[in-house]
DNA sequence: GATGAATGAGCGTTCATTCAT
DNA sequence: AATGAATGAACGCTCATTCAT
């Protein structure tokens, strides 16, 4: 019986993970706004009750996605933080994780979340939500710039909130499509050379050891 | 009765301008699908018909308005092209554009939509004239990176590809609205960490000299 | 085993039954589009397939529950008409019958079906068997009507029809609610203004005898 | 010019007294629920826009119905109170103006809308404006009670609440579907027959005089 | 029998676009 | 040229009904 509850409970999270994948390929394509939840039922092979059995409303779907793509991020985020190495080191392995995989799929779907003023207004009441989530982000790679400049491997003159927005900013999918996707180098190879430049541009000043 | 002509064209021509400011303005505030025709045309001060004289269609409009924002953004990327100046000093002087004055907002406006999947579908038969406009602007750049790589002010070992597309992230008003919004800093201040960091990373290694 | 199936047979009727009193309820508070299948499964405590196991449709279980509740009247109607008394004096049972206790939520029910066009369009199918139904109240008090004319109790220049009209529409739970519920005064005062006005209206000319 | 605009003011006007009066004939068909956006447009005659920029809500149209029932009988109302005779008269006259012509109609439409429970959660947020319209239709009838009861017309030993509410209750529609629009007999004989009961019934007791 | 997840027709509402004036 | 009333396709969402378990 408990089985049972827990067959149809996992078959149940395992469809609503299928939708929250297809809706992000359909925002992806499409934008938020046209991506209707018809096509989505559609593309999940669901009639379109269903899709509200799981989501009560389409803010409600968006949002549950941008949650978990934020989660899965801190998650990965986090394990890089508690791992070894120097802080470079360890930003390095954020860059390469964001240029990998499905990671750069999901922190398009993020950036464009996070450009569009529409869902901000959208998600005025989950702001706090949001905001927790985000910490959590934000946190963990500010703590690395801090240590950095700790062991005197990053400037000290240099503020960790344009040290933290920069590295940011970078993360940001237009580099992986543009020179990923165009086909110009492979991910590593970009990684390599985004961490040299922004690197060596945050180094310490070997003059003053 | 040429003079009516152009006194005509001109009066137009004020108005149409003054419609894509207004059309800037909403869709910054609420984004591209929420900024209704009805509201544009109300803050202008026109009737709906009216909007339609001038565009014929909203895309017609959105389209035109980013026609407007990349054209400006390169006249004064020529301008600054065609100055004075190490490659470094010129680029900067391109940062130094994006991050004061309005330009920080049209920089805002062209970020939203190169973000928003949707205005991607919708430019699609516009695609080749996108592609001028924004060639005008990405092959100046280069061109300075070229330059400097040519002068030994940067290092040739970097793709230009990587230095441009890098220098173009840095232009997203990301960091203007976290630090110079969020009221941590000044946009000059801002500019030359940036610079700092930025031309640092890419500098041409002093040792191979 | 006959037993056994009575027993369910029984336990059957007993949940349909609650089935009707939930369903009673959760119209009069909401009229009958309002209340879902859905909320009236919960409340009466089975799943909503078992509702239509009972009913295959909504609009049988309006109507078993609209013919409950004529049932019950006409028997009730039936038992006072069957007794002792003038013909004013049974009426007047009739009305305080009405009046007082469940009567009038039940009374409350009908007239609130009875004024809803939705439900007349609904019961198109089952018009005659209402109309039989209806009959069997509607015959009896026209009845007492005519009684009451033949034994010199009522003014046998008022038709009938007129008496059996009037009579019904103070049925109606107007009054019960606007002055019973608001406070002003207990069923049986109600009754008896009621009453008086009405016998006293409908009185044989005591100078014509 | 100002005729233009009174021109196309008056014709707008046509319009939605044109929307109200199709409203309220579909509602008396299917009632409230049934009676669609899309059918109330199609039989005006006017796209289904047209009718939202008369009414942005079908709440809106529906309270615009019921408000102008209850205007145009607090009119008639009003004048028969400000006219002349005994107050039983001018009550005969309130029950005539109801039995008569299209008031029939929208008294129909005024007690379906009454006894639907929907439609009183719907105007939960109007219910002060609604009681100020039934207002103005209450104190006036009630005034003519209770004159008649202080020049010795009706008995004042029955409460005005009773005497007001069993005379509301007769202008319910019952009476007149049932037997005017069954063919028995003609409006004014019914509304004599009433008046017959219900003045009988509640005349002062001549033995007092 | 009992369940409740799944269905999809249908509703109210919006808004880019058209066109008679 | 300028207007704004009129349009209708398309959306998000609901809920009576079905059916595999």
């Amino acid at each position: 019986m408990s089985t049972h509850r827990s067959l149809k409970e996992r078959q149940r999270q395992e469809r609503e993970d299928l939708i929250l994948q297809v809706a992000e390929e359909v925002i992806l394509e499409k934008g938020y706004r046209e991506a209707g939840m018809d096509e989505i039922a559609a593309r999940v092979g669901i009639a379109k009750g269903t899709l509200y059995l799981h989501f009560a409303r389409k803010e409600d779907l968006i949002f549950a996605l941008v949650k978990k793509r934020l989660l899965a991020l801190s998650a990965k985020i986090e394990m890089i933080y508690a791992g070894e190495g120097t802080p470079q080191v360890r930003l390095e392995a954020v860059l390469r994780l964001q240029y990998e995989g499905n990671f750069s799929r999901h922190s398009q779907f993020l950036t464009n979340m996070n450009y569009n003023e529409e869902l901000h207004t959208l998600f005025k009441e989950k702001h706090d939500e949001l905001e927790t989530l985000l910490d959590d982000f934000t946190v963990r790679i500010k703590a690395l710039f801090d240590e950095g400049k700790a062991c005197g491997e990053f400037d000290a003159a240099i503020p960790t909130e344009v040290m933290y927005n920069l590295f940011a900013t970078m993360l940001t999918p237009r580099l992986y499509k543009m020179l990923v996707l165009g086909g110009t180098m492979k991910p590593d190879e970009l990684v390599s050379y985004i961490s040299r430049i922004f690197f060596t541009g945050i180094a310490a000043d070997p003059k003053k050891d």
